[in-house]
RNA sequence: GGGGCCGUAGUUAAGCUGGUUAUAACGCCUGCCUGUCACGUAGGAGGGCGCGAGUUCGAGUCUCGUCGGCCCCGCCA
């Protein structure tokens, strides 16, 4: 059988596969695509033709064209093809009320083969459930398939909503080097070896920090790029080395600005993408809050459950564990009291990943109470107990006696888990929340000294930082995050704009002089010529994205992902370079890397 | 650095306490079929179980190591 590929030869498109419905019945048409399914009857041959758009159904009959009927049972699944002919309503009961096109149908008379295509080595259809190693090693083909294409189309629309707003508020999109000098915010860098200046490195930036700050002592007032960062650190189903921001900072102004302008930026992408309205504003909770009533930092505030602190009531306890504790909370789930002992065994499981030691649980009946703590708390301690969680027979409460930090994390995940298992998070809600107040500084145990929490150029709130010397724990910032149901999706700060200030703060946290001379030494000489009080925000436009689509992992909405040791299964990345080119660049291998077999793993499938 | 799950035809999976030629569905190939739409139908080809050791008379099944993928802790906003 010839399958002779022929060249376009003039034929343009004029409709998408997507598009055709009953007005167009009777006009000529050509479209172009993908075979997605092929139904050949010998004498009838039906095509659903796709493209980016959808599927159209297109007929090859002898009636209508021999020669273009007899060459169509060469064609296969992917092959690409051009086909020119006529829309017509499809017969009486036979129109598919399940697709968009499902009432037309086109009448083939002449056609092009375009290419051919070996079978692919999955179905490229949404309810194909290949391997996702072996979908990223054909990742091309995998953006075929509709449910993963609708993404990017998606995430395309979001870009372009947020260029709109805010070039509609006098923002500017400025580039700012890729190629640059590290300047830490806390994450390992990605070095790049300079040959011109053999022995130093570039880093590539974990964001555009300093440079938009730059641009504000610049003049240029308002900035904004939807720029990738990277940052060399283990990933996640949210994370990845290589992600985009919308990073965006602002002259003249203080939190109330900023945060308004991004909720509108935020409000605007939602209803200009998925339709939805977010609220008007968006609710606000101090970290302080967050911290003792949800346990973590980015509350979900879709679902009602909240720790409560209960260390005062059991401080005096004969139970020993929970008076000698730093910090007692409980977690009341009304209506708990169904969970099985094998559920809350698993439950314990689950809250040791976060560092405690076991969860004391008890189940509230009507005249008694079932747990193995209950016999260590007297009447006076059951009946505060009761009124702090508002416990009612059936219920289930949960304790964790700890550090704060493990205390938190534990319940606060906990929290989580039984919104799930107790279905009380409603999917298809949408509830931002503003975070402020945070900490300036947060101690690191490990190194016994303090740490910027958001970022050693974050200003203090006013009046705060004379307690840098006394009581630095106490000092807070001009820091804003933005949380969308449990995500973490944006995160900012006014930032310090006197070199005065800025070298104070590099003090506080332990930075020598000279070492802040050497690391930010342009940006302290720059808040020496006028720089105006300026702060901004960055989202996570990846992790927006996957809010907006529902998708489980970052790696659905970021087009050549990579896995979860950074590498990428499509391009094989990273991979060895040639002794020539690390010649070049002046470097030496310390140890000759350990050559793998060259053997295909488990996605190697070429014939 | 650590914990957990997984790896059997092109794909998705089954394979019980180790036992003759490793199953199924979809896909693929060939024939037939003028109203299908994940077309139908008759037939056919295709893997030695990620890789390497070990235990055993015997290993897809057990042990160890190793490679790869995913989820999580640490790390990272």
């Amino acid at each position: 059988m010839h399958r002779h590929l022929e060249p376009l030869g003039g034929w343009r498109r004029t409709h998408s596969c997507g598009e055709l419905t009953q007005e167009a019945c009777g006009s000529d048409i050509c479209i172009m695509g993908w075979v997605q399914f092929r139904r050949d009857h010998g004498g009838l041959i039906f095509i659903d033709l796709r493209d980016r758009e959808g599927l159209t159904q297109i007929v090859f009959s002898p009636e209508e064209s021999a020669d273009a009927h007899g060459r169509a049972h060469l064609l296969r699944t992917e092959y690409v093809l051009a086909i020119k002919g006529a829309v017509r309503p499809r017969p009486e009961g036979m129109a598919n009320p399940a697709m968009v096109t499902g009432m037309i149908e086109v009448a083939v008379s002449e056609w092009k083969l375009l290419a051919t295509s070996k079978t692919p080595p999955f179905a490229i259809e949404d309810r194909s459930d290949a391997a996702e190693s072996l979908r990223l090693k054909y990742r091309y083909l995998d953006l075929r398939r509709p449910k993963l294409a609708k993404n990017f189309i998606l995430r395309h629309k979001a870009s372009q909503s947020v260029r709109r707003y805010l070039d509609g508020l006098g923002f500017l999109e400025i580039e700012t080097p890729i190629l640059t000098k590290s300047t830490p915010e806390g994450a390992r860098d990605f070095l790049v070896p300079s040959r011109l200046s053999q022995g130093q490195f570039y880093a590539l930036p974990q964001s555009p920090q300093l440079f938009k700050q730059l641009l504000m002592v610049s003049g240029l007032e308002r900035y904004y790029q939807i720029v990738k960062c990277f940052r060399d650190e283990d990933l996640r189903a949210d994370r990845q080395p290589e992600f985009t921001q919308i990073d965006i900072e602002m002259s003249f102004v203080e939190e109330e600005a900023v945060m308004s302008m991004a909720e509108g930026l935020v409000r605007t992408l939602f209803r200009e993408t998925i339709g939805v309205n977010l609220p008007e504003p968006f609710p606000r909770m101090t970290y302080g809050q967050a911290m003792a009533e949800y346990g973590l930092d980015k509350p979900d505030i879709r679902f009602a459950l909240q720790l409560r602190d209960v260390t005062d009531i059991v401080r005096g306890s004969q139970f020993k564990l929970f008076a000698q504790a730093e910090l007692v909370k409980a977690l009341a789930v009304p209506g708990g009291g169904e969970l099985s002992r094998k559920e809350i065994d698993e439950l314990t499981e689950f809250v040791k990943i976060y560092g405690a030691k076991g969860l004391a649980w008890i189940k509230i009946k009507d005249d008694e109470w079932i747990s193995p703590i209950a016999k260590f708390l007297s009447a006076a301690e059951r009946d505060a107990l009761v009124k702090a969680c508002s416990l009612a027979p059936g219920d289930i409460v949960f304790f964790q006696a700890a550090a704060p930090e493990v205390v938190n994390q534990a319940l606060g995940n906990l929290r989580l888990k039984l919104g799930e298992r107790f279905g009380l998070i409603d999917d298809s809600r949408f509830e931002p929340l503003w975070v402020t107040d945070f900490p300036l500084l947060e101690f690191n145990p490990e190194e016994k000294r303090f740490a910027a929490m958001h970022h050693p150029f974050t200003a203090a709130q006013d009046g705060h930082m004379e307690l840098l010397r006394g009581d630095p724990a106490k000092a807070m910032a001009k820091a804003y995050d933005i949380v969308l149901n449990g995500n973490e999706i944006g995160g900012g700060s006014i930032r310090i704009h006197d070199a005065a200030m800025q070298s104070a703060m590099f003090d506080a946290l332990g930075i020598s002089r000279e070492d802040a001379e050497n690391r930010f030494g342009f940006l302290l000489n720059a808040l020496q010529y006028g720089a105006p009080p300026h702060g901004g925000i960055a989202f996570g436009l990846d992790r927006i994205i996957m809010l907006l689509t529902g998708a489980k992992s970052i790696r659905d909405v970021i087009a050549f992902p990579k896995t979860q040791k950074a590498t990428c299964l499509m391009t094989e990345a990273p991979s060895d370079v040639s002794p020539a080119q690390l010649r070049e660049l002046g470097i030496k291998l310390r140890e000759r890397p350990v050559k793998q077999p060259p053997e295909e793993q488990n996605v190697g499938l070429d014939l």
